[in-house]
This record gives C-alpha cells, sequence and structure tokens, in this order.
RNA sequence: GGCCCCGUCGUCUAGCCAGGUCUAGGACACAGGCCUUUCACGCCUGCAACACGGGUUCGAAUCCCGUCGGGGUCACCA
C-alpha cells in the first residue's frame, strides 16, 4: 500500500515550491491508488498554530490537491500534528537509550563549540570526542553533581558506508563516519525534528518518502532512528528543488526584492498588484506575491493552470505533451520521469498555461467566477441583478481571449461598469489630445446619434459611411472614439464596446470626452 | 572548508541507463512577418544548447577519467 505525506509547518503561507513537492507525493499516491496524507510539524511553533494552518489547508483544496489523514479530516493514526504526539517521541527516545543507540550527554554546547573549533583549525573533519557522554548511572550523578543538564546525542556508527536507494537520484552513498552525533531531544525533554520525522512516518505507515533534496543529507541520521527503532524502511525520494527565476538558487520567499529585477516575475507581480488595488485588497509583499500561492488565488488564476505548470517543473511524460488533465498527470505520473537538476520557477510559461486553461473555459463559467470580481470592487450590486450576469456576459464572450485571469474583468473591462472612468493619460493625450480630435468626434457623433438598429453591423456600416464622407482613414478616428467612450487604447473590437453601451451611454460618453478635451485645452492655453 | 547532489537553447525539457536514426526534437520567452480598428488570439519564419579537457570506440549529448562551474547540507530550526 502507497502511502505518501507532505509535512507543511504552520507558517502562515503556501510556499510554491512547497505545493510542487506536495503535488508530487499526491500524484504518487493517487497513481498507484494509495493515500495521500498531511502531517502538522509544529514542534516549533506553538502558538496560533490553526491560524497558521488555515491559509496552507485552503491552498490545498483551492487547487484540488486532497487528502486522506490529516488535519479536518482525522484518520486511523491522529492526530497528525506532532506537537500533540510528544508521548510516542519520548517513548522512541528511551527505546533508543536502552538499545544503546544514543546517549545522554551532558557536554555543554560551548564545549561542544570549542571541539568543533579545534577540528577546524585542525583541518580535520569535526567528530564529537563523546567526552561528557554518560553510559551508566555513575557517569550521570558525576556530571549531574557538576549542575550539568543533559541531552539525547544520537550514537552513530564511525564506520562503514550506507548506500541509500533513492527513487529519484539512485544509489547515493554517506560514510557513517562523517554523520554527528545529532542532538534528538533537548535538555527540556522536546524532541527534534528528525526523530519526530521518523517516529511519525512509522506511525503513519509512510511507504514512501517523497520530499525536496534538502532531505537528502539529513537521511543517514533518519535511516539510522529508524533501523536502531526496528523500523521497516520507507523509500526514499529526493526531488530537485523549485529554483529562482533565471537562477539555480532555491526560490525563497525572502528574497523577493531580487526576483522583482527579473522581468517577468516583475510584471506577473504588477499585473496582480494592480487586480489587488482594484478589488481593495490590502497586500504585503510577505502575504502577496508570485512566490505565495495564495496571490494566483486572489488575482483569480485557474487552479488547473496551475497544478498543470507545477507539475512540469522537474517532471515530463516525454518529448511534448505539455497540457494534461488531472487525470492524466495521475494515470502518468513517475517518479522516474522526475529530473535530477532543479528548475527555475518561470512565470510567464505559467502565464501561458493560465491562458490555455482560460480559453478552455466556458463563457457561462468565466460569467460565474468574474463576477465575484466585480462585486467586491464595488462596480455591481450584491447580490447582482440578473442584468448584471447578461451584460457580463456580453462583456466576456467579446473581450474573447483577451481577459486571461478572472481579475483581468477589472484591469480590463471595468469601463462598462463605470461611467467615471478614468481616461488613460498617454492614450488621452495621444488620441483625444491632438488638435483634430474634437472635431472629428463630434462629427462622429452627430452620425452616430441617426444610427437607426444600435448593433455591430450598423456601427460598422455607418462607420465607413462616415470614412467616405469625410475621405478620411479609418485610423484617424477609430482610435480617438475608442478612448472617448472606454478610456483606454486597448480593449474589445470597437463596435462591440459601443454596441454593449448602447447608444445612450456610448454618446454620452462621447459628449464627456469632449467636455474633457475642452477643460484640458483652456487649462493648457 | 568537509560531505552530498547537479550541469542539453535565456527558461522548462526530450534524448543518456540499452552509443549510430541528433546537421540535437518540443514548449515558454524573445525578434521579424502575416492577419487586423487597438490589444489579445491564431498562423509563418527566425534566433538559440550537448560546461571544458582527455580517453574508449569505426562512431559519444549518450560509456570511463579528470577539470571547472552551480547548488544543497553541515543547529539543543523544520
Amino acid at each position: 500500500m502507497v502511502r505518501t505525506r507532505f509535512a507543511p509547518s504552520p507558517t502562515g503561507y503556501l510556499h510554491i515550491g512547497g505545493v510542487r513537492t506536495a503535488l508530487f507525493c499526491w500524484l504518487f499516491a493517487r497513481r498507484h491508488g494509495g493515500q495521500f496524507l498531511l502531517r502538522i510539524d509544529d514542534t516549533d511553533q506553538q502558538r496560533n498554530v490553526e491560524a497558521a494552518l488555515q491559509p496552507i489547508l485552503h491552498g490545498f483544496r483551492w487547487l484540488g490537491i486532497d487528502w486522506d489523514e490529516g488535519p479536518e479530516v482525522g484518520g486511523p493514526y491522529q492526530p497528525y500534528y506532532q506537537s500533540q504526539r510528544l508521548a510516542a517521541y519520548q517513548a522512541a527516545v528511551e527505546k533508543l537509550l536502552a538499545g544503546g543507540f544514543a546517549y545522554r550527554d551532558y557536554a555543554t554546547s560551548e564545549e561542544i563549540q570549542a571541539e568543533r573549533t579545534d577540528a577546524e583549525r585542525a583541518k580535520r573533519p569535526f567528530l564529537y570526542s563523546r567526552k561528557w557522554m554518560a553510559e551508566t548511572p555513575a557517569d550521570r550523578a558525576r556530571f549531574e553533581a557538576q549542575g550539568r543538564r543533559a541531552v539525547v546525542r544520537l550514537k552513530m556508527p564511525r564506520q562503514g558506508t550506507l548506500v541509500i536507494h533513492d527513487l529519484v537520484r539512485g544509489d547515493v552513498e554517506f560514510e557513517w563516519a562523517r554523520e554527528q552525533d545529532h542532538v534528538v531531544q533537548r535538555a527540556d525533554g522536546s524532541c527534534l525534528y528528525h526523530l519526530a520525522s521518523v517516529v511519525d512516518d512509522f506511525d503513519f505507515r509512510i511507504s514512501h518518502v517523497i520530499r525536496a533534496e534538502e532531505h537528502l543529507s539529513n537521511t543517514p541520521r533518519q535511516i539510522f532512528i529508524a533501523q536502531s527503532l526496528d523500523y521497516p524502511l520507507p523509500a526514499y525520494a529526493h526531488l530537485p528543488y523549485v529554483a529562482e527565476p533565471g537562477s539555480k538558487n532555491k526560490l525563497s520567499k525572502r528574497k523577493l526584492d531580487k526576483y522583482l529585477k527579473n522581468r517577468d516575475f516583475a510584471q506577473v507581480n504588477e499585473h496582480g498588484l494592480a487586480i489587488a488595488a482594484a478589488l481593495g485588497l490590502e497586500t504585503t509583499a510577505d502575504t502577496f506575491n508570485p512566490v505565495i500561492v495564495d496571490f494566483y488565488e486572489q488575482v483569480g488564476y485557474l487552479p488547473e493552470a496551475l497544478v498543470n505548470y507545477l507539475v512540469l517543473l522537474g517532471w515530463s511524460l516525454d518529448d511534448k505533451t505539455e497540457w494534461m488533465t488531472r487525470q492524466q498527470l495521475i494515470e502518468n505520473f513517475s517518479l522516474e520521469r522526475v529530473t535530477k537538476a532543479p528548475a527555475s520557477f518561470d512565470p510567464k510559461k505559467l502565464w501561458a498555461f493560465q491562458d490555455h486553461y482560460m480559453q478552455q473555459l466556458a463563457i457561462d463559467e468565466r460569467v460565474t467566477r468574474m463576477m465575484p470580481y466585480l462585486v467586491r470592487a464595488g462596480l455591481v450590486a450584491d447580490p447582482p441583478p440578473g442584468e448584471a450576469f447578461e451584460l457580463l456576459g456580453r462583456i466576456v464572450e467579446a473581450a474573447g481571449d483577451r481577459l486571461k485571469v478572472f481579475g483581468d474583468i477589472l484591469a480590463y473591462a471595468d469601463f462598462f461598469f463605470n461611467d467615471a472612468f478614468a481616461y488613460d493619460p498617454k492614450a488621452f493625450d495621444e488620441h483625444l489630445g491632438k488638435p483634430d480630435a474634437a472635431e472629428r468626434l463630434s462629427r462622429f457623433k452627430e452620425r452616430l446619434a441617426v444610427v437607426e438598429a444600435w448593433d455591430v453591423e450598423s456601427l460598422e456600416r455607418a462607420m465607413h459611411d462616415f470614412l467616405a464622407a469625410e475621405s478620411l482613414k479609418i485610423g484617424a478616428i477609430i482610435h480617438t472614439v475608442r478612448v472617448a467612450v472606454t478610456g483606454k487604447a486597448v480593449g474589445p473590437g470597437l463596435y462591440d464596446c459601443l454596441e454593449i453601451l448602447g447608444r445612450d451611454k456610448s454618446l454620452t460618453r462621447m459628449d464627456r470626452a469632449l467636455d474633457e478635451i475642452r477643460k484640458r485645452g483652456n487649462v493648457d492655453g
């Protein structure tokens, strides 16, 4: 039975690299009809665990990564919180001690540090002398009489070689003599991560430990613990980490400033920020940026786009298949085809997947999912009246593939809902600020006022009649009209915009633009 | 610094284990063009990589050795 796990610590946010790891664990479990579980690594931070966990669970749910056991769903081995499993760790420590696989150590951290420094100076690898190791009650009494307190250390083997059969990297060898006598229990009785992790993986019957490669060098000590405790070893698979855009360094949320220097990353970030601003979201770089999954949900990306993109970051099916449904992903996923080298996160490629999946989505579905953005931005009443849905449907239809994320309805088509829209300054100067603009706009408006049927065909015909009568080229007027009625130089087809706005609004907006031109002209001159 | 991992277009990757079909394939990005009222989409074209050096071999991106480069990790963090 395949059982995999992902073990987030409750930090309050879901990191894109973490999700990739979790996704691989999840896919592997689903591929083999096994279970995927969530275990909470909260041995360190006791306070506000629930609050710090919510965004993480929410992110997984949004992405459709469901867990069979873990917080909020329970399971046969609950609790799945490390902070609630202290007794199990204590029992393991005692067993280690009893078996001679660990010892009480009375050294102070200064004494250990001194040994380490000596070793460094002598240019030999550090290995603890075990001078303050207490293996008998007499030793303990002696050290305690000196006022020392004990931690529990692993008594690591000092000879031989360990071979790890890693499912991604093949056989990896380690010399036991290079491994330190790591502390597994502090003087205050609390246990450390490696001990807890091994005990948990056994107690939860984890069959495959799939995790990021930074854990590869921790694996020998974990294997030592497991073997000392008579646990069967799980299979190990160490995934390459997700790297920064355009670099091989590990992606970290702390180096956001650096990523912002990457053009693509900055572009995606700014696009998201603009939508957040339209929504009135309070954003800080800490909680809202393209390294954090929540960013994509807020801005209105599709979870299937993110999932599809993330799977391809370190895994491929073949030489050309890129678009895969969740079902195809599950059917085809395999650890053998996971890459060994780190893969850098490319927001632009994610964007391309988003574009693709958005185009696949039916208009109705897009309307349903965009409407909440309009409501939150205050452009549509809550609850939205039926005509708002009808209007939005026509807009989405006309906008076609221009709306890349749900939030784009605000960044791109807000003017439909807002008569007091602002003119894009550059567009205004370019298309309304020119000498002939007002004159032409005013004449075109007169022509439009007498159009019989207000639809795309009639409007287009009216435009061509106008051009013929005035001996103008279309470029001389169409942009002017666009900016007058939408405020922007880019957007859906102009006739679509006019039709959707309707005759009254279109003409009113042209008047408003003419007023604005006059006003600005007076100020300027 | 020790140990471990990794190294194919700018980026994600296929190919490597079972050497020839690789004048290295696909995708994103980029550049140019077509379409076009703008933008976007779409289509076409282009640019662009086997880290380096030795070996083995008739033949090496693929096998071996070395070098260089990058990264991870060396906690009483997780």
